[in-house]
DNA sequence: TTATAAACCTGTCAGC
DNA sequence: TGCTGACAGGTTTATA
């Protein structure tokens, strides 16, 4: 499910339930999810507080007091939602089916004990434990490249990674080690902003000398844009994505042309009609007429 | 080196 | 109603 807007989402919805409390009991209902859950896993963090909650591109970072840290990526359908743990069984309308509560955190902070519970059908989702100092060393980080929101992303560093490349773009931005966090929607949807076709070569918005052309430069500022506007909005929901509390997220009434094939172009005054292809496999959906 | 395809697993939806 | 096939927000591994 998640990209780093839907993460970012969960991020914020459980820092106050999570941040400061003491786990008091990890129910673990099977062995693995996509990988085995971590040897151990119950012990090392049972009488631990989470310091704080962090995120690094679709990875949500659980940090205890003793410098481990719980790493926790959702795949396509995990989510995590907050329970009050004084009452039995609680089903929010829109609540997962509970056979795919897959790990449960029983916490107690001041008078209030909850349990903050991860759901994943698909069980595309994974947890590692990782010391929080050796942190850039885990896998996954070491090849990962700048947050879309940040201060390292910018046009000159794109020119820099797509220069020569005749990858199409859809692909080149969804490299992760490219730019971290973004997903097939935002990717489809940051070319739309920018009128940039999916399937252009990524080296052809670069100039011979390896400049960020004016076409690379607006792509840059739609990534930003896209990305800011989907956390203000609390992450899109398609199938599975809700937030902590069962709430929805409202950017998909905003996707300018993902999941909207066959209808209007939203960009004024251009009149062409939103296609679906399939690139490397993931279907793309953009206009013809004004993404060139 | 690069690009596509398949695999992981379950649920949902369209079509017959 | 029930079956089948296509498809789904991600990442890794194998194959060409």
């Amino acid at each position: 499910m998640p990209e780093l807007p839907e993460v970012e989402t969960v991020r914020r919805g459980l820092a106050p339930a999570m941040e400061g409390a003491f786990i008091t009991r990890l129910e673990l209902n099977r062995p693995d999810l996509r990988f085995p859950l971590p040897e151990n896993f119950a012990s090392a963090v049972e009488g631990r507080r989470i310091v704080s909650l962090g995120r690094r591109a679709k990875y949500l970072l659980i940090d205890l007091d003793d410098d481990l840290t719980v790493i926790s990526h959702l795949g396509m359908s995990g989510s995590f939602r907050i329970e009050d743990d004084t009452v039995g069984e609680f089903h929010h309308p829109r609540s997962k089916n509970a056979k795919h509560d897959h790990v449960v955190f029983h916490l107690q902070r001041e008078a209030a004990p909850r349990r903050i519970i991860y759901n994943d059908p698909r069980r595309f989702g994974f947890m590692h434990l990782w010391k929080r100092s050796e942190l850039d060393l885990y896998p996954a980080f070491a090849e990962l490249g700048p947050e879309p929101t940040g201060n390292a992303l910018d046009a000159d560093y794109l020119a820099g990674r797509f220069s020569g490349k005749n990858q199409p773009l859809k692909g080149a931005l969804l490299d992760q080690t490219v730019v971290a966090g973004l997903g097939n929607i935002y990717v489809c949807e940051a070319l739309w902003r920018s009128h940039l076709s999916p399937k252009r070569a990524a080296g052809s918005i670069v100039t011979k000398t390896g400049r960020p052309k004016k076409e690379l430069a607006l792509l840059h500022t739609a990534i930003r844009e896209v990305i800011a506007d989907a956390i203000a909005a609390g992450g899109s929901s398609l199938r599975d994505h809700i937030q902590t509390d069962g709430s929805l997220g409202y950017f998909q009434h905003s996707f300018s042309v993902y999941d909207r094939e066959g209808k209007p172009c939203r960009t004024p005054g251009c009149g062409g009609t939103v296609a679906r292809i399939t690139q490397a496999g993931r279907s793309t959906f953009y206009c013809p007429a004004c993404q060139k």
